[in-house]
DNA sequence: AAATAATGTTTGTATGTACAAGCAATAAAT
DNA sequence: ATTTATTGCTTGTACATACAAACATTATTT
């Protein structure tokens, strides 16, 4: 019936994808966002919660949330620094952002397998394109 | 940093259509799911909740509450039949209804002038049918 | 130095949605 | 006809996320 609506076929799809990350991540005892920001806090050690929104493309305040269930679950350590903050990940908290890590790469393979390589291609570039025409 | 990763890369741009038409569909008092399921309703009269889930592919429970929230705002009424229940659209409903498929139709419009009419298309068409090779 | 602005974080609240378990009604099997 | 299974709907609960408003800290202006 919504064949041609991108809000339709968007959504979707997303809730699809997303239920197969949540299932993986299950596996982590995390879910996928909070594996994504765990792993982004890993690779950028210095970030403020200010710039790991902008990498992850969420609201500061969502942040704050999964900081604060990423704390709870003694993964990082938040350091209050000023206006900002600043966090250190637990050795626990390091392992688990290679487990993490490990988890996307399999699920990029696993999803190349079942989409094809040059039509998951494709549709990632298109959405990562398609992305930058709406401002925040 | 997460260029490559389908998850991320749906999940940011779902958010941001999201939000667009959110903010159109406000303009109806409505969320854009609701409006689609009103929408739906009018062109599927006698649906079940059961066919109207798998229509909007949602789960049937979150069905139950865009009904509930349809009947609150006096746009459809429901009847239990037996096992089963159905629907008539108020005058309101079937109104809003149109103004609903107006307002998909005006952004299905916008959508193809701010990404040019091919790659639109191209996307929602990848979209549709990735969906596909993820069953229920 | 005091007042004001800017910036970063947090909190309250709201929404969309799923899942699991329950309930209600009909259908099938004994 | 009574038990059992199936089917459809509902309810409790949980999670991801946004927005607006509050709060805290630093920077800028006077």
């Amino acid at each position: 019936m919504y064949e041609k609506c991108i809000y339709f076929n968007l959504s979707t799809l997303n809730r699809k994808i997303t239920k197969i990350w949540q299932d993986e991540f299950n596996l982590l005892g995390l879910s996928p966002s909070h594996g994504y920001l765990l792993s982004a806090m890993a690779e950028n050690p210095m970030a403020t919660q200010k710039e790991l929104s902008e990498i992850m493309e969420l609201d500061a305040s969502t942040i704050t949330r999964f900081i604060d269930a990423l704390s709870t679950k003694k993964l990082i350590e938040k350091v209050r620094t000023g206006k900002g903050a600043e966090f250190i990940l637990t050795p626990k908290g390091i392992a688990t952002s290679e487990r993490a890590n490990q988890l996307m790469n399999t699920l990029f393979i696993s999803m190349q397998d079942t989409l094809g390589k040059t039509k998951f291609k494709n549709l990632v570039d298109d959405l990562q394109q398609t992305k930058h025409f709406f401002q925040k």
